[in-house]
DNA sequence: TCCTTATGTACAA
DNA sequence: TGTACCTAAGGAC
């Protein structure tokens, strides 16, 4: 489930769990092997997000950069060592200290890298909502430039960090605008909103670790109808939700591919 | 049991 | 624009 709050989250719960701590890393599925050999028994001196790139540190070693893709999962499980379950094959990394483990599965990236290379991914890396010094006005100076489509410049990683197929189609349905305007056809005042948005979106995202992006007086409970919460965990408005009814109009969602991935909107309330 | 799909990205042509 | 990569769940049979 990785949008950029997941990863947030995830440097949040490896802090709390295995930071300034001595800690045992394996790679049970044998293509990490090498690194963990050297990280094993080390302290964990930081946990830090980008974007979806996931940060964690080992002094002078390095950082473990992870990106999760499309696949990748991380299961925690908080359990005395004696009940600890042996990993899978298919755990990439498995991170332990007395109490508690952590498993990477299926991730697209994980690679023992030193600061120099860390710096370089934050040098690619757009501003991201989820980190407080990051500035909006430096993807205001892309957007308002550009040709490209709202949707295509809000996946694109160098313009904006952090945000995925689902955050982007349902920012667009919240500020009304249609995902096909392009950039420099975005206001000042209306890319301020979908940034604050975003901002408000997300850090909720990391507080309840699901995407839900109904406001309150939208919810099925304050609509009249039954309680539902959509097959990937969350409440959300159009995000795969094609041909069924728009919660506010009634209009049918459209989807379609843009730059190979799902977009979904609503044509009843997304304006041109 | 097989097929499709998925909240992602990099690289080749 | 297409393809490769990594994993698991759900649905069709």
């Amino acid at each position: 489930m990785p949008e950029g709050h997941t990863i947030h989250r995830l440097a949040q719960d490896h802090r709390a769990r295995f930071l300034a701590r001595p800690v045992r890393v394996s790679s049970p599925q044998g293509k990490f092997s090498d690194s963990a050999a050297l990280l094993d028994g080390q302290v964990m001196t930081g946990a830090e997000a980008h974007g979806k790139h996931l940060f964690l540190g080992f002094g002078a070693l390095g950082w473990v950069h992870v990106h999760l893709g499309l696949f990748g999962k991380v299961d925690f499980g908080d359990v005395p060592d004696t009940h600890r379950p042996p990993p899978t094959d298919t755990v990439r990394m498995r991170i332990a200290a007395p109490g508690a483990h952590v498993d990477l599965r299926g991730p697209t990236t994980c690679a023992l890298i030193t600061d120099g290379e860390k710096g370089a991914v934050h040098d690619r890396l757009g501003p991201d909502p989820l980190r407080p010094d990051d500035d909006p006005d430096r993807v205001w100076t892309r957007i308002s430039r550009s040709r490209t489509t709202i949707a295509a410049l809000l996946m694109d990683q160098k313009v904006i960090a952090g945000v995925g197929n689902v955050y982007r189609a349902e920012v667009l349905f919240r500020q009304g605008i249609d995902p096909y305007r392009e950039g420099r056809a975005i206001t000042r005042a209306e890319w301020d909103t979908i940034w604050a948005d975003l901002v408000a979106l997300m850090r909720e995202g990391v507080r309840n670790n699901r995407i839900d992006t109904v406001r309150p007086e939208h919810t099925p409970e304050a609509m009249g109808r039954p309680p539902r919460v959509d097959d990937h965990g969350g409440e959300v408005y159009v995000y795969r939700r094609a041909a069924l009814g728009c919660h506010l109009c009634g209009t049918e969602i459209r989807t379609a591919s843009l730059a190979a991935r799902n977009l979904f909107w609503c044509p009843g309330c997304q304006q041109r």
